[in-house]
DNA sequence: CCCTTTCCTGCAAGCCTTTCGCAAGTAGCG
DNA sequence: CGCTACTTGCGAAAGGCTTGCAGGAAAGGG
């Protein structure tokens, strides 16, 4: 089978140990395409140029790839997880709990609350990996 | 029916325009008994005393305390939420990735990082909706 | 104290997301 | 070209939560 997968260098995902196949260079693809997504928007995607692809194996690739440092995932709401290039920028997501919009915010902002956390708790954070729940500003002027 | 359900007062519900039903009284105890604990382990304790009580009534009535302003809910994990009562002193959760303990942590340690945020983005945080997720402290030192 | 209304409960079915077992397929390597 | 181990597709199933429905009971008025 072959199959144009646009930006994803195939010696990417070899160098990393893993096999290069079709359906890991378009869901590795379609998640740097998208952005943030649910495995369900990937499969979706996946799907308008490879119709055949399985959810599960949608699913096996988001673990490998994850696995292998290619991506990342987080928790943005009350549902599942959803997924995004590990060499995007990192970020904040602030999720306003009134109207569901997701926005981002520079981790610079955090630093100081990482430090503390530290200091007095030896813990070391990831704190792009649950969202910040709150209420936005469009939102909270009303 | 009629239950002893220890420390709730039965007209702390009605005052708020719910029903007194003992399986309401049930949950809101357990939930207070508890701590931060799943549907499932609120089911669960509340079957001890009440075996009859059905798992979706124990949803209905977590949804419903919640609303009524009793309990509220956060995120732990990657899966549920975990339910508490809406008086204990709130606090931030620390979730370590490695071991999956769950520490607490002072509201205040926060506070720079939240005022930050409204400051720089207009969004009013509630950090104790989720998890702040990282590396415990004895996990770090191995 | 009884009646009526509205809310609540138990039960069973169902939905949705994610995972698993298995047999067939194929990437990578010699 | 042929082997071996890794991957895929498929169907089934697990886990967690929600919903429809009919019967039951809490409140409140008579």
């Amino acid at each position: 089978m072959t199959l144009m997968v646009g930006d994803v260098a195939p010696h990417e995902i070899r160098q990393r140990g893993l096999r290069l196949t079709p359906q890991r260079e378009l869901v590795l693809a379609a998640v740097r395409e998208l952005g943030h997504s649910t495995p369900e928007e990937i499969s979706t995607h996946v799907r308008k140029l490879h119709p055949g692809i399985n959810l599960s194996t949608v699913y096996r690739n988001l673990e490998t790839l994850e696995k292998a440092g290619f991506l990342v995932h987080t928790h943005l709401g009350h549902g599942g997880a959803t997924f995004h290039a590990a060499d995007a920028t990192s970020h904040l997501h602030l999720v306003c709990s009134n109207c569901g919009s997701v926005s981002e915010a520079d981790l610079a902002i955090a630093k100081g609350f990482v430090e503390e956390l530290v200091a007095d708790h030896g813990f070391q954070t990831d704190i792009t990996h649950f969202a910040i729940y709150g209420e936005c500003a469009s939102c909270a002027k009303k």
